[in-house]
DNA sequence: CATTTGTTCCGTACGTCGTACGAGAAAGTA
DNA sequence: TACTTTCTCGTACGACGTACGGAACAAATG
């Protein structure tokens, strides 16, 4: 009843004790050229767009021959994600408790912003992966020895790693919103500014039409890209830091 | 080039100039009737088995019919988001400014968990419906004149409901890998504990293996529903209200 | 050399999905 | 009754993931 996935996840970790048959017919590819072809798809289309038939014509081989590698779709989007991540070499984490998390929260929206794919990876159990876990141990280094206690440590880090994906979130969820209708949010505003206050006509938003607007404009004039993490990010940290100040 | 969903989600506050059509064979279900189905389906299954046949079939009518009230199956999910939203009265916001952001978060907290396909829709222009826009107009009330600039006001709010909304996808990712691979947390362990620790032989992941283990002891044992969101949103609310009290 | 054995390759096919198209059905109106 | 308007829905198309089973190929064996 082991899971057959688990090997192939670490198979540069344990090269399967023999080294592959000797007999038979060899393969064309390699689970790992598989899989850098998947990534570079999703990374250009989306995950959405990765099916198994466009994948193997990439690769130059039959749709079905990819059932040799991976056993579903699911399984090759688990080896995508562990893979993936590997490619990011994590950075020490040095200085005080503000300085490693704020690492933490860059690598997290560098690595999610360059594979927005990632964010669509739902519903696959949290496989231990090789990369997942070094990450996740390398995520933890940055709160050891603060002063929280083991729960709090893991409850730290979900929150400010989930926060800077909420920040690729975002983003990601406006660029889809263009890809799908074919226009520019500006495009759209035109389009139907004048049947949106139409429609709206009676109700009014006095707090939400003066703060929407003055957040869509700052939003469009995002110029340094790590801007947005910033104001969320601050609170977050003030307030670890002062839970670790308080309770140590 | 107006977009035909805009009237389609303002229906019931726009009741249609003219009282509908009097000539030709009337509709044997209503807007609302497909919209409400939907979501029970959704609420049921999930977004993924929300197909127009079955939902369809479930209204008692052809599956192409569905086309005559909503314009496609994209459409459909964008109405049931803004319809499901409008089922909550939204409690009065009382209190400290603690106190009313804990309320905007128990209520994102209670809608996401009761429809957690919520999670799934993305990629949709974020269309302003009625229960949209009313419910962002209710959430910046809770930090109207505390002294954020309106920017702020926007982060602050999107830093707060994010934060409930992860958790909510915590919980609902564990839920769905058991309800996709048919076999509980637990179970899994259980059956591959031993390869893992066969694989992983070698690295060790000294702070990974403390804390994830009390993390997932810790979640197991999960009395209050809302205990979840505890350590998280103290430490936001924390920093939150400390940059309010700073910048005063 | 011919044959067997172990692998991998992949064409075909099934059931699912969203939905384009156009003919048919049902009402009010003349 | 005939016409107009509106909604209903059977059929069909191209996409999807993938089950199945035989073909292709390389090494081992006789």
């Amino acid at each position: 009843m082991a899971d057959p996935t688990l090997p192939l996840l670490w198979r540069h970790v344990v090269p399967a004790g023999d080294d592959g048959p000797k007999r038979g017919r060899p393969p064309k590819v390699s689970v790992d050229e598989v899989v850098d072809a998947a990534i570079d798809v999703a990374d250009r289309e989306g995950l959405a767009a990765l099916s198994m038939r466009t994948l193997a014509e990439q690769l130059g081989i039959g749709a079905m021959t990819l059932y040799s590698y991976v056993a579903s779709r699911d399984d090759l989007v688990v080896l995508m994600f562990d893979h993936v991540l590997g490619r990011t070499e994590l950075p020490p984490l040095a200085g005080d408790l503000r300085a490693r998390l704020t690492t933490v929260a860059e690598v997290q929206l560098a690595d999610w912003r360059a594979h927005p794919w990632l964010l669509d990876v739902v519903g696959v159990r949290p496989w231990l992966g090789p990369n997942v876990a070094d990450r996740y141990e390398w995520q933890l280094s940055a709160v050891e020895g603060v002063g929280l206690g083991d729960v709090e440590m893991d409850q730290a880090i979900t929150l400010v790693v989930g926060f800077a994906t909420n920040v690729v979130r975002a983003e990601h969820a406006v660029r889809q919103a263009e890809r799908q209708s074919g226009m520019t949010d500006l495009e759209w505003w035109q389009d139907n500014g004048e049947e949106l206050g139409r429609v709206m006509a009676g109700r009014d938003y006095p707090i939400a039409g003066r703060v929407g607007s003055a957040a869509g404009e700052a939003y469009q004039a995002g110029t340094d890209p790590n801007r947005e993490l910033e104001f969320g990010l601050a609170r977050i940290l003030d307030g670890i830091e002062a839970y670790v100040a308080r309770s140590r």
